[in-house]
DNA sequence: CATATCACG
DNA sequence: ACGTACGTGATATGC
């Protein structure tokens, strides 16, 4: 059966662009859109076995719509030179791919996709559409299906009638009055004001299309809505036009001209080669078997002498004296575990590769090999790795030791880009190395299923792993070294991960006895609570459940809803705070919730947590999550251990020190990113207030209402704290109003006040846009970098959002890599002055040591003095130091 | 497996 | 006009 497959060349490039890392080649040319449409072709070709293909591109600079509405795609800001220049490429791809493209002067792709798939659909043809483009969504028929790109561009979710009908209770035809009534801003579309998805779907589902809403203004209900449509009535017609897609537009093509019989593998790998697309090289058909594991040990895949050949070692007991001499330095390692938690996980085995050599060695062989062990050990053999802290810890907890590491590529990957959380070493690999990786999971399987595999399958996966490292290293450190974080890692997330290795490993101690007790008095009050809920409800139901809840209070009770969900009336906690005084319920389920969180999160997930060989708590830091650079905290995640309630703070005092007589200590910084903000924005007035030592929240109190010092009320005190953190976050009057239920005029009026006094900082903002605009990411005082591909986004949210991460990523990126340096001369601090005391945790700008009673006044300078002095700027850094015998006492 | 809620900085 | 504060992770529900 034939099944054509249309190309909106166009989105899919723009989507490549904006969802993959700027690329570029050894000699500099950009490639990251190339590299995403090829992706994307691989996995149509193969997923979709089209018949018949064809991609489609805008062309010329008038679009027929111009005449209609002068204003059409007036919103576009050009595109970047950075994508433009790959246009040309995307052109060669495809015809290296031998697919037929298609442009027509003074129409779009969307036009021409929609002359052709009418076209199709009249000849019967199965036809997919693929595209980033919502609104082609309008083309779908019973032949026609569109499939939309997901994340990045590679995934992608196929639309027929019944998914359209199920997502939005419409006709495919209907998404044409869809975004008449509610405009598009990305393509400058109207549509009616204040009218967006929500009421147009209300409306499109009583009425059907444009034409009779606008028949029927007088029966709809709500009064600012009917004169909305009324005001608009042309202004609707004309969107409803604007967003229709042409079906017939002079093409002057054939179907049967489109008709599609494969590629020349020569020329693909050819202009693979030129785009360094290494890793896609295995993947072209006729090439590559490209046949999953099934090669045996020592033999080579079948692209073997033609691209990528992989052959690799198993070690056994036979070998060992002869595989002694591989052990040379540098080399690629790996260190398998059978499973996520590598404080509990089994080590499986190793993969070890160097130039022309790769072995996998099995884990009761490693342990029964001293040169192996002494080979770990020594600091002078250097190690490639891809996680050092995992592979560290997770021989520490074998008794082996790792020293010597010599570069990390998961931290790399991750300052190379830290959009995307939690590197994979078969996505680093695709893009750096030659040899491919298949993914754990269909090596292992899922779920219930994983589990371990025959050792032919095992040993080269995991040989393939250590080569990947040890082939995109090279590649890796010049990308680094272009970017400017080569010291980033060398300097800082390197030896970091040494230190967190270590407070990892120590872990720790938690009264488990203490918090069984907290446990038991919870559940009587919960018990409690419980009955006293069920009787003022006047029946029982899940108090959890916040469908139950809501239908208890908003159906029952007839309580007044206020905010809703996607899913219904909101219960979050400042809803509840609203409708308290209309039902005595609502303070007893404010209680409910949160002693069950005490209860469920932090009693019994904590003490499930408790290592039952140290009786300890073993928490991971994520060094390569987040993307402003911080650090978080899982199984459990001890950054978020209740402080703020007095009844929730109590669960501090079961986290102790691990021997007698000890204390813990907590040293955190005061106001460290206001500081930065100061120091990054030169503002002089934010720098004078923090040079007198002064509260920062009474000054900004005294500067914005224009009072004395003794004159600021704690109302304005905290009105003024409000309008700093919204000054960190990248300050929207919106999300002030919400923040201090005021509306959003006042707070805009606040803004306007604060900036009048700290210009410094209202230029910083506007500055750190404009920038970001211009780069397409910003970045911290030690470089750490982070993209914003929605910058220069259409969509007013999507560039707002991107705007705000822009004036807040350098601020709290700059404060991590600060506390991030403190930690490190720390740990060396307590090594070079042989002291006892521990470092545990880290909490974003706190720092938690256990120390003995005689270490206790060296520590409260030392510890101090080391974070205050990690990194010197324009204004002091002030640290408080605390010190008890648990960490609720460190106050 | 997504959503709502809530804990922290 | 648009509709949000920035950054995380864990738990319980319910499809």
């Amino acid at each position: 059966m034939s099944h054509f497959v249309l190309i909106d060349g166009n989105s899919i490039a723009n989507r490549a662009f904006y969802a993959l890392p700027l690329l570029s080649t050894s000699n500099g040319l950009h490639t990251n859109a190339v590299l995403g449409f090829t992706t994307m072709l691989l996995k149509v070709l193969e997923e979709m076995k089209p018949t018949h293909i064809m991609v489609a591109f805008d062309a010329g600079k008038v679009v027929f719509r111009h005449s209609e509405f002068t204003d059409y795609k007036a919103g576009r800001s050009k595109t970047p030179t950075e994508l433009s220049e790959q246009f040309p490429l995307i052109r060669e791809l495809l015809d290296a791919f031998s697919i037929k493209r298609f442009e027509l002067e003074g129409y779009e792709a969307d036009d021409i996709i929609g002359t052709l798939t009418l076209r199709a659909d009249q000849n019967n043809w199965k036809t997919t559409v693929i595209t980033g483009d919502k609104d082609m969504l309008q083309l779908v028929s019973d032949h026609v299906s569109v499939a939309l790109t997901r994340k990045g561009v590679s995934e992608l979710e196929v639309y027929t009638t019944a998914e359209i009908e199920q997502k939005y209770g419409l006709k495919p035809q209907q998404i044409i009055d869809l975004k008449g009534l509610m405009g598009d801003a990305s393509d400058n579309i109207p549509g009616v004001p204040g009218v967006g998805e929500k009421t147009a779907l209300k409306l499109l589902h009583q009425y059907g299309t444009v034409e009779e809403v606008l028949n029927h203004i007088d029966e709809i209900s709500g009064k600012k809505l009917q004169e909305n449509l009324r005001g608009n009535v042309e202004q609707a017609k004309m969107s409803k036009s604007l967003a229709t897609i042409l079906r017939e537009a002079p093409v002057d093509l054939e179907l049967d001209q489109v008709g599609y019989s494969g590629y020349d593998p020569g020329k693909l790998l050819e202009f693979f080669k030129r785009m360094e697309f290494k890793s896609l090289i295995p993947k072209i058909k006729g090439i590559s078997a490209t046949s999953g594991y099934n090669a045996e040990a020592g033999e080579a895949d079948e692209t073997a002498g033609k691209s990528v050949p992989f052959s690799y070692l198993i070690a056994d007991r036979g070998s060992l004296a002869e595989l002694a001499e591989k052990l040379t330095s540098p080399m690629g390692l790996f260190v398998e575990m059978d499973g996520d938690n590598y404080h509990h996980a089994p080590i499986v085995g190793f993969g070890l590769a160097a130039e022309d050599f790769a072995l996998y060695l099995p884990m009761e062989l490693a342990l029964e090999w001293e040169a192996f062990r002494q080979w770990l050990a020594d600091e002078t053999k250097q190690k490639w790795v891809f996680d050092g802290k995992r592979d560290t810890v997770g021989l520490a907890w074998n008794g082996l030791q790792l020293n010597g590491i010599q570069f990390d590529m998961y931290l790399a990957t991750y300052l190379l880009n830290a959009t995307e959380s939690n590197p994979i070493l078969a996505d680093a690999a695709l893009q750096y190395a030659a040899v491919a990786i298949a993914s754990d999971e269909s090596v292992y399987g899922k779920g219930a299923k994983r589990e371990l595999p025959e050792l032919a399958t095992l040993s080269e996966h995991v040989a393939r792993k250590a080569t990947a490292i040890w082939q995109a290293v090279p590649a890796i450190r010049r990308e680094l070294e272009q970017q400017e974080l080569s010291e980033l890692l060398t300097k800082l997330e390197g030896p970091l991960s040494l230190v967190l290795a270590e407070m990892e490993r120590t872990g720790v101690k938690l009264d488990a006895e203490r918090l069984v007790q907290m446990g038991q008095e919870l559940d009587r009050k919960l018990d409690e609570l419980t009955n006293k809920i069920y009787d003022l409800a006047g029946e029982p139901f899940n108090i959890n459940s916040p469908k139950q809840l809501g239908e208890i209070l908003f159906d029952r009770l007839q309580l007044p809803v206020l905010k809703k969900t996607k899913t219904g009336p909101s219960t979050s906690a400042d809803v509840l705070e609203k409708l308290a005084p209309y039902h005595p319920i609502i303070d007893e389920i404010l209680l409910f919730r949160q002693l069950g969180k005490l209860r469920s999160t932090y009693i019994e997930g904590l003490l499930k947590e408790i290592n039952s060989k140290t009786g300890k708590i073993h928490t991971l830091f994520n060094q390569a999550t987040t993307a402003t650079g911080r650090l978080s905290s899982t199984e459990p995640n001890l950054q978020n251990i209740p402080i703020r309630l007095e009844e929730g703070r109590k669960i501090r005092e079961a986290f102790v020190p691990s021997e007698a007589g000890w204390y813990m200590l907590a040293a955190d910084y005061s106001q460290i990113e206001l500081r930065v903000l100061a120091h990054i924005s030169r503002d002089q007035n934010l720098i004078d207030a923090f040079r007198k030592g002064m509260d920062i929240h009474t000054r900004t109190a005294m500067d914005v209402f224009g009072v004395s010092e003794d004159e600021v009320t704690s109302m304005m005190r905290r009105q003024a704290k409000a309008v700093n953190f919204g000054i960190v976050y990248g300050i929207s009057d919106y999300g002030l109003s919400q923040n201090l239920n005021i509306t959003r005029k006042e707070a805009a009026e606040f803004i306007d006040r604060y900036f009048a006094v700290f210009q410094g900082v209202k230029q910083y903002m506007e500055d750190i846009v404009e920038q970001a605009k211009q780069d397409g990411y910003v970045t911290t005082l030690l470089q750490r970098r982070r993209y914003l591909p929605d910058i220069r986004n259409k969509n007013f949210n999507l560039r707002s959002f991107a705007e705000r991460t822009a004036m807040n990523t350098p601020i709290q990126g700059t404060a991590a890599d600060i506390i991030k340096l403190a930690m490190i001369r720390m740990q060396e601090s307590l090594r070079q002055q042989g002291l006892r005391s521990r470092m545990l945790l880290q909490v974003h700008d706190e720092l938690v040591f256990e120390v003995p009673q005689d270490e206790l006044e060296t520590m409260k300078t030392l510890v101090a003095d080391v974070m205050e002095n990690a990194l010197p700027l324009d204004v002091p850094l002030k640290v408080d130091v605390h010190y008890g015998p648990t960490w609720n006492d460190t106050k």
